[in-house]
Order: C-alpha cells, then sequence, then structure tokens
DNA sequence: GTTCCTGGACGAATTTCATTCGATGGATGC
DNA sequence: GCATCCATCGAATGAAATTCGTCCAGGAAC
C-alpha cells in the first residue's frame, strides 16, 4: 500500500531477474542490511506485489516443442458460461497460460504440444466439442519471450 | 540430455510452483538427501532444462492497472524487418511478452499500461509509426492467467 | 525549540541451510 | 565373480537466513 520507493524498485528489479539470489548478496546490490533488506522483501511479499516465485523450464526440453495460441470464441457470453469454460481452459495440462479479453475474441488460450497431432487431437477434444465455443482460432507459435514487468525507478 | 525421471519431475514441478523452496525441503519432498537433491537441480541448470528463477510481480500495484494484446501485421517479411520489429517489440518498456506467430498476425506483444492514455500513446508512438507495420488490433485483457508447463510424472 | 513517537535500519547472536567430499552400495558389462 | 561406474548418502564446514534489542532520523504536538 505504501508507495514503492527507489530500493523497494531495485528489490524488486533484482528478484525478477533471479529470483533465488541470496538475501545476502540482493541486501548489498541494494546498499541495505541483510536484516532490513529481508524485511523488504517480506513486506513485499505480504503485501502481493511479489505473487511468487517460479522456475522457469524449458518445455522442449521435456518434450513438449510445439506451441500454439487458440483464441476462442463463445456462443452467448450469459452467466455461467464464461466463467465455466474459462476454468475448463486454465485446467488443461496443456494450457500455460489464458488471456480473457475482450473482443471478438473471448479468450486466448497458450498451449504447448508434442507434436502437431497432439494439438490436433487437443483442439478437437478440448476446445471445439465445448457447447460454449462457437469457434477456435489456432496459431502456431515461431517464438515466445518473456520479460519482466517495467520496474522504473524514477522514485 | 539424459532423460527425466520421477524425481527429475518432482523436482521441476515444486520449484516451478515455488522457486524458492530451499534445497533442504526440496530434498526431503522428493525422498533425497540434501546433497543429491542439490546435484540435480545443478544438472537441471546446466542442461537448460531450468531456465531461470523469476518473481512473478503484480503489475497493479505498481501503477500498471490496464493490460492489452495488439496484434501486429507486417507490410513484408522480408529479411531484416522480421528481426528489426521484433527486437523492437521487446525492446519496449511496456511489453511483458512478445509471440512470434504463423497467420496473418506477425506479433502478438502483450503490453501493461498505467491507463487507457498511456495505451493510446503506446500504439501511436511504438506500433502505427512503425514503417514495417501494416496494422495493428488492439484486445483489453480482462485477466490473465499463466501457469507452468506440465509435468507428468509418469516416468 | 523541545519532547515524544514512530518507522526503518543496523549488527550481533543464533539457528538453519547450502555445499563439499569421501565412502558406500547397487547396477552394468565383461 | 569381478571391475567399473554412477548416484546416493551423511558428516563436516562454511555461509546464509532470521531474530531481536538498540539506535537514529523525521514528524507531530505542544
Amino acid at each position: 500500500m505504501t508507495p514503492l520507493d527507489r530500493i523497494d524498485r531495485t528489490i524488486l528489479e533484482a528478484l525478477q531477474n533471479n529470483a533465488r539470489l541470496s538475501n545476502k548478496a540482493l541486501a548489498a546490490q541494494v546498499g541495505l542490511a541483510p536484516s532490513s533488506c529481508l524485511a523488504r522483501v517480506k513486506r513485499l511479499e505480504t503485501e502481493g506485489i511479489i505473487q511468487g516465485y517460479r522456475a522457469e523450464l524449458n518445455a522442449r526440453s521435456m518434450g513438449l516443442g510445439l506451441q500454439a495460441l487458440i483464441g476462442v470464441q463463445l456462443r452467448l457470453h450469459v452467466g455461467e458460461a464464461f466463467g465455466n469454460i474459462g476454468d475448463h481452459l486454465r485446467s488443461l495440462p496443456e494450457t500455460v497460460a489464458v488471456y480473457c479479453l475482450g473482443g471478438t475474441t473471448d479468450f486466448l488460450v497458450h498451449v504447448v504440444c508434442r507434436d502437431t497431432e497432439h494439438l490436433r487431437v487437443l483442439t478437437i477434444q478440448s476446445f471445439t466439442s465445448r457447447p460454449e465455443v462457437s469457434r477456435i482460432e489456432t496459431s502456431l507459435v515461431f517464438s515466445f519471450t518473456r520479460l519482466g514487468v517495467p520496474v522504473d525507478k524514477g522514485a
């Protein structure tokens, strides 16, 4: 709730680059004693500014060499259907990200698959066959880059 | 390069959920001595299966309450242009993710903005004004969920 | 201007953890 | 049966996380 000062932002940027940075090294980097630095990190966690720490895995090395974006257009936007299909999409093992959108496309789902056959079955069984789904549009992902959120250290 | 066994997969899943899990706790979870567990994690890192560890930040709490997906269609797909515009898109501070796609849309860019005015200026200054860009299509992101890659512990 | 109060920050002490290394055991191949 | 290899273990050591009492700076009230 307190506005983030320069030190907070430096901490956030550092942990965004390397979440396993030791508290000691982080403290040195931001110019604080380890204890003070730890207190800040904990505050950022409890305030929900840091939502979690995740290892980034290489999908290809796990036999998932094919990625796709599947745009989903629903038949009706009435009540339950929206939430249900959203939960369904998020629950698929192949799903790595779900966007709920405004516009003609209601959902955009980023999926990882072993191969084209896997993708074909997935689209049919988990997308097209759902009654809420009006139509889908699948695009192959050639490359995907994820970056951190901007942390401009203005303050 | 060695195929991942059940323990590897358990490690990956655990670190995907919480990258700051201590090695000791991780070892206990997978039923290995801390030293053995550490050796495995290091192997997974050097083999590139674990690509990094990132803190997940709440964009809204940093004053970036508006998210959008911007589909980009290029004029020509010739040589340099493709790489250049890709680098440009990735270099924008507002950019959180870039998909390079096959299909009518060449790039899909996930951006975070302070407000609609910020988004308006961004689309004009960093997208529409680019000579390689033929047209863009901006969709508001109502919600966004990121999940881990599937780690089925079959083996 | 003085006093009180609060919020960080510090640093020593303690506990817990990471990391190294030699030894052990089981599997494989000969 | 024997040698080899690889992963695991567990103790030892070194380092780090975490706690806690203290201190200082800034602000508010008077």
